[in-house]
DNA sequence: CTGGATCCCTCACGATACTG
DNA sequence: CAGTATCGTGAGGGATCCAG
């Protein structure tokens, strides 16, 4: 790879790219973001990734220090992947990416699929460490049959996927979860129309999307 | 494109993989950042990229907004492409991917060529605005037969091409630039093996060396 | 000269079947 | 569960040709 398909420039961008920007290699990445992950769990959270290409990106980004293996306990045993601190330093970039390309999404296309990981990272990279200052606010979101949860303290977030039992707030949401992050929708409206459904003080929706913003 | 290559999810972060993570789409925004240029302009920029491939990604960017056409004016005429205000969005997306890249970048390979363009956006990319604070230089750079410059005012940096007469420091460098902004040699060294030369205060290439960091 | 279009060839990717 | 094997397709690489 290095020399097949590279752009022929000594420049910071062009090596990136050589390292990461082939199809699918970002998208792993984007998933071990959120945690390590068996083989099977990253062929269930990119629906549609040859399994050959999996395989390939894997052994290409273990080889570029990006991704190591590390065994599993037992019971189950096997191996599970996760970035190496290198890797890790690309949560940045990510998220850059994710926040431009979020502002660009419209509506959801009938093939399109929403899992817990890309949400994660979706809370993940459009939080707002300034309008978080000074606040806190632990929430458990479900999106259809997807749990994950974020903690929001101190201008920081932490979000992660699965349910939060102690949360201050529980939001069930769905296809209006864009719109009130891009602020096409407000919280009153949501909430009467029932794309929203909220558990929690009233004015909860209102904190939470002051939080977040496309 | 849009349902050929998609990843089936629908998530910000995806989506911009497919609106511009294909072959060269970034390296052409790359250039485009540092100005609008004509076809050749990309072409010489972009050594080794094939005609119909920068054909096919520009009618592409801009197709989905990425990338416009505009009508050069006299003498040459002609179009020149640019990037649209939401393609400029993407300046913090590929200044995060460069800093990632340039700290794996090593020393250059037989086959890799350094471009203007990526020195501007390697300026751009490793400056660093809370060393600036309340500092101001201009520097005229010289790599070669590469000239640029940039003026570091208020914390904020403006590199572009060609030369700057009244700079207050002239820089001429080359293999050597990686090393000192990556804090792998010394401005001391540098000049006393001559793999940088200077013109202005002595201690300028000390405060210039401050101002970035890979 | 700029700004492409067209051709052919190769290989990466996509889809699926199969195995340790 | 974690991949390997196989094969077809189409995007990318490279050269050449064409229009304004």
């Amino acid at each position: 790879m290095v020399s097949k398909r590279a752009y022929g420039q000594y420049c910071g961008f062009a090596r990136a790219l050589e390292l990461v920007g082939e199809r699918w290699a970002l998208m792993i990445v984007r998933d071990l973001l959120v945690g390590p992950k068996r083989f099977s769990d990253l062929q269930r959270g990119l629906p549609g990734i040859p399994t050959n290409v999996l395989t390939a990106r894997l052994k290409e980004m273990e080889q570029t220090g990006i991704v190591e293996r590390v065994a599993q306990p037992r019971p189950a045993g096997g191996v599970a992947y996760q970035l190496t601190p290198g890797g890790t330093d690309l949560e940045a970039a990510v998220h850059a990416l994710g926040r431009w390309g979020a502002k660009r999404l419209g509506d959801p296309r009938a093939d399109e699929r929403v899992t817990v990981d890309s949400l994660v990272i979706a809370l993940r990279s459009t939080f707002q460490p300034k309008a978080a200052k000074g606040k806190h606010l632990s929430i458990e979101m479900r999106f259809g049959p997807i749990v994950l949860h974020a903690i929001v303290k101190n201008g920081t977030i932490e979000a992660a996927p699965g349910p939060l039992p102690d949360a201050d707030v529980v939001l069930q949401t769905g296809p209006a979860f864009r719109p009130l992050l891009a602020r096409e929708m407000t919280p009153r409206e949501a909430l009467k129309n029932g794309t929203a459904i909220l558990r929690g003080p009233k004015n909860a929706l209102d904190q939470f999307v002051e939080l977040f913003r496309i």
